[in-house]
DNA sequence: CACTGGCACCGTCTGGGGAAGAGTGCTATA
DNA sequence: TATAGCACTCTTCCCCAGACGGTGCCAGTG
C-alpha cells in the first residue's frame, strides 16, 4: 500500500538489497550489517550499512524478527528484488538440450507421460517441488472415436485424440443404444470430424442441436445426443501433476510437521493449488507469487513461480516450482522458462 | 529366536501384557506398573505387576526405553498380542454396507477409480495410510481391440478389458503396417478372443507362432506378429496407490522430519513397498507384518496389516493400511478384510 | 553532510544445577 | 507367592548466568 515499489532507492540501498536477499537465500538466517558490508562489496563500515538497513526496513523490503538479529527481506522485499535487482542465469546449453531430449522421449509415452516427465525434471532440477497442470483437452484434434454398450443406458466412450493419447468415459444416455446403432454413430462421427478440434466438434453438435430438431434424421439425432455427452467438457481432467513433495521436507521453514501437513493437504486436495495456478495461466512469461501474494495460508513463507506453455500459440497448461520464499530465483526463473518453452513444442501436434 | 513364541505364558501375564499393549496404543507412552495394574483390573499391586513385567522383559516381549521409565511392547510382544492375545471388534452392519455401496458406486469408474476408491476408504476408516495394488490384469476378459498407426513403425493399440477398462500402449512393430491392416488384424482378434482372458489368448497366440510358421497366410502371420506385443504382459501395470499419507504426519513416532521424508520417498519409490505388497499377496486372510519384521528399514516403528482380493477365486491384488506399529489392530484387522471382499466381489466379472 | 567508530543495550542461545516426578529393582515380610 | 517399603535411577522442567551477535544512537571527522 503506502511506500511504492518504484521507490527510488539509492544505488548503494539497491546493492545492498541484492546483497542481502542472496545472503539470506543461500543461508536461510538473518543476516547483519557486518557480514552484509562483507557480502556486498562496499568499501563501506557496518555502521554505515546499518543506516541503509534502516531505511529499507522502514519501506517496508526488510525486518527482523527481534530486536537484535540480523535483517531477513519481507514478501514485499523479495518481490522488489525479483522485479527490479533480479539477474538471471541462463542455463547451460547441454543441460538445456538434455532436457529437450528427455521431454522428447517421454512425450512418446503419451501426453500424461510428458507432463509426468515435466514436473519431474522440474523438481530434479531445482530440488523443490515441481508442478505440471495437465493441458487443456481444447486444442486437441480428434483423431477417432469409439462407443461401446454398457449396462443400463450406459455408454463407453473412447477417444484417440493427438495421434496418441487415449480418453476414455461412461455416458449416461436418456436411452438404450445397442452396438449396431453406436457403431454407425461413431462411423459418423469419424468421417466427419477427424483431424478437428474437440471444441470445434461441439460447437458443430451444439449448432446442430440447436436446428430445428424434425429436420434431423433419426441417424443425426442419435449422433447428436451421443456426441455432444462424449465431446462435453471435462472437468474432472483439469488436474495436475506433483513431484519431488519430498524436497521440500529439506527446508528449515517446513520443519514443523503441522505446516508440512497443511501443505501436503493442499497438495492432495487440489483444489486451492488448481485455482492459484489457474490464475498463473492468465497472464504470459514467468509468473512468480511470493507468499502470501497467492492469497493461501498454507503459501505462508513458500513462493510459487510458473509459466503457461502453449501449443501453436494457444495457452494449454501451467507448469512450475513450489519452494521456500528463499529459493534461488536466478537459476530457477530460466529453468521454469525454458522447461515451459520444450513442453509446448514438444506438444506441438505438427510433430 | 531364543524364547519361543508359544512359552506357555500364564494367565495373568497374557492379561497383563494385553492391558499393557492396549495402554501403549491409546496413548503411545511407556506404561508403569502402577497404572498397568489400574489397567488390568487385576486386584494385584504394583509391585506383583512389576514381577510379572519383569519375566515378560526376559521374554523379549516388552522393553524399557531406559532405566526408569514405564514398559513399552517389543516388535515381538506386538506378535504375541497380534497372534494369540487379539480379539477382533467386527465392524458395524452399517458400516459395512456403507463401504459396499461406496465401493460399488466407484467400481463403475473403472477398476483403477475403484482402487482410488478404496485406499480413499481405508485411510478415511482408520486415520492411516491405505494402500491398494492395482488389480492384475491376467484375470481380465478382452471385450475389444483397436489399432491405429503411428509414425515410424510404431502402433497404438487400445484394449477394452472388463467391460469397461481401457488400456492403450505403443507397440513397436518390425515392419510398417497401414490403417487397412490393422483393421483386419483387429477384426480378427475380436472375432476369435472377445471374452476370452487375456492370458489364454497370449498362450493362443504363442503356441501359433510357435507352429511352423510356413502354414500360416500373411494375415495371421501379422495377427500373430501384433497381437502378441498388443497382449503381452504389462509390466508397467503393476503400480499401486496410496491415499492418506498426511495422516501419518500425526504420530509421535513420526514427527521427525527425516524419517517422515524417507517413508515418503519409499512411496514414490514405489519399489520396495510394492515388493513388500507382493509378498503379503502370497498367503491368504489378513497379513500383518510389524516393524522391522518387513525387512526394510523406513518400516522400523511401522506395521502393514493387508488382505488380497480374489476375483472368482483368482487373486487379483493386494489392499491394505500403513499405520505406526501401535495401531488399533482390533478395528483395523476387521476393517482390512471386510474392504478386500467387498473390492474382490465389486470387481467380479458377473456383475 | 555523509560516513565512521564507539558504546550501551537487548534478545537469543547454551550449559549447568537443582528439584520434581515417575518408575524400577531389591528385600524383608505375612 | 504376593505385598509393602525403600533406595535408586533417569528424565524433564525450570531457572539462571554468561556468551554472542546484532542493533540504535551519538559524537567525531574528512
Amino acid at each position: 500500500m503506502s511506500p511504492p515499489l518504484e521507490h527510488d532507492l539509492g544505488e548503494r540501498a539497491r546493492t545492498l538489497l541484492r546483497a542481502l536477499v542472496h545472503c539470506y537465500i543461500r543461508d536461510g538466517k538473518p543476516v547483519g550489517s557486518r557480514s552484509l558490508a562483507r557480502e556486498a562489496g562496499l568499501a563501506v563500515s557496518p555502521a554505515t550499512v546499518r543506516n541503509v538497513m534502516a531505511d529499507l526496513e522502514h519501506y517496508g523490503y526488510i525486518t527482523s524478527p527481534h530486536t537484535s538479529a540480523g535483517r531477513v527481506p519481507t514478501d514485499r522485499g523479495l518481490r522488489f528484488y525479483v522485479d527490479c535487482l533480479l539477474q538471471v542465469q541462463p542455463m547451460g546449453r547441454e543441460t538445456v538440450e538434455r532436457l529437450r531430449r528427455r521431454l522428447a522421449r517421454d512425450r512418446e509415452e503419451g501426453t500424461d507421460g510428458l507432463a509426468d516427465s515435466a514436473s519431474d525434471l522440474l523438481s530434479q532440477l531445482t530440488n523443490l517441488a515441481g508442478v505440471v497442470t495437465v493441458p487443456r483437452r481444447e486444442w486437441a484434434v480428434l483423431r477417432h472415436v469409439e462407443f461401446l454398450p454398457l449396462s443400463e443406458r450406459r455408454v463407453l466412450a473412447i477417444l484417440v485424440i493427438n495421434q496418441r493419447d487415449v480418453q476414455n468415459r461412461v455416458l449416461h444416455t436418456d436411452r438404450e443404444f445397442d452396438e449396431a446403432e453406436l457403431q454407425r454413430i461413431a462411423n459418423y462421427l469419424n468421417a466427419e470430424f477427424a483431424g478437428v478440434e474437440l471444441s470445434r466438434i461441439r460447437e458443430s453438435l451444439v449448432s446442430a442441436m440447436q436446428a430445428d430438431q424434425q429436420r434431423l434424421d433419426a441417424l443425426m439425432r442419435s449422433v447428436v445426443e451421443v456426441g455432444e455427452k462424449a465431446f462435453a467438457e471435462d472437468r474432472t481432467n483439469s488436474g495436475y501433476v506433483v513431484a519431488g513433495q519430498t524436497n521440500l521436507m529439506d527446508f528449515e521453514e517446513l520443519s514443523d510437521v503441522e505446516r508440512l501437513r497443511e501443505l501436503f493437504e493442499a497438495f492432495t486436495q487440489k483444489r486451492d493449488i488448481l485455482h492459484l495456478l489457474d490464475r498463473c495461466a492468465r497472464a504470459d512469461g514467468v509468473q512468480i507469487y511470493i507468499g502470501q501474494e497467492a492469497g493461501y495460508e498454507v503459501f505462508d513463507g513458500l513462493s510459487l513461480v510458473t509459466a503457461r506453455y502453449a501449443v501453436d500459440g494457444e495457452p494449454a497448461g501451467v507448469l512450475g516450482v513450489i519452494g521456500p520464499s528463499r529459493m534461488a530465483y536466478d537459476r530457477i526463473v530460466p529453468i521454469v522458462d525454458v522447461t515451459a518453452r520444450l513442453v509446448g513444442s514438444a506438444l506441438n501436434p505438427s510433430r
